[in-house]
DNA sequence: GCCAACGTTGGC
DNA sequence: GCCAACGTTGGC
């Protein structure tokens, strides 16, 4: 079987909830809690060995924090059966699980944080989705050109493939 | 199937 | 804390 061409992504998370420092400490983590359907399908989408962007939101400055890399393919996410989550979902039954997750492990934290505005300013990567005004998506699909110009712009040790 | 009301995200 | 830009919900 011919094997899948690795994807890109980003993935934002909140600092003050789950920052890079966090995953670094953890090794591994799930990715619980997505209740975006967009966002969702997208993490359907994703593979073991898929790298992504882990982007801090609702942080000062927001930004690209470092890498991660899916290790776990979409499997129900736990949090939609647990009533005393935040994330728990009454229409979801355990036959036909509404929400999905992922597991996620550490690769990199970048030396320093690249902040939205040079992510921005940088015309290199024009289109990408998490420079555009209003871009809510909290799971989203990025180019393999726009994933390596970020890490450069890091100084980022990861490779590629 | 439309759409108004409501809720959420997330930068600023 | 504000609010623009959505996404979801539910009445009709």
């Amino acid at each position: 079987m011919a094997k899948r061409r690795t994807k890109y992504w980003l993935m934002k998370s909140e600092p003050d909830v789950y920052s890079i420092d966090h995953l670094e400490r953890d090794g591994t983590e799930s990715w619980d809690g997505v209740r975006n359907y967009q966002a969702r399908n997208f993490m359907r989408e994703m593979a073991v060995g898929d790298l992504a962007i882990f982007y801090h939101s609702s942080a000062k400055p927001p930004g690209a924090a470092g890498v991660c890399r899916v290790s776990r393919e979409a499997y129900p996410d736990d949090s939609q059966f647990d009533k005393k989550s935040q994330y728990y979902d009454p229409k979801s039954t355990k036959e036909d699980p509404r929400w999905s997750m992922v597991d996620v492990s550490f690769v990199e934290k970048f030396d320093e944080l690249v902040s939205l505005e040079a992510l921005k300013r940088d015309p290199k990567l024009e289109g990408m989705r998490v420079t555009q005004k209003g871009s809510r998506l909290s799971v989203q699909p990025v180019d393999k050109a726009h994933f390596q110009r970020v890490l450069k712009m890091a100084g980022a040790k990861t490779k590629i493939p």
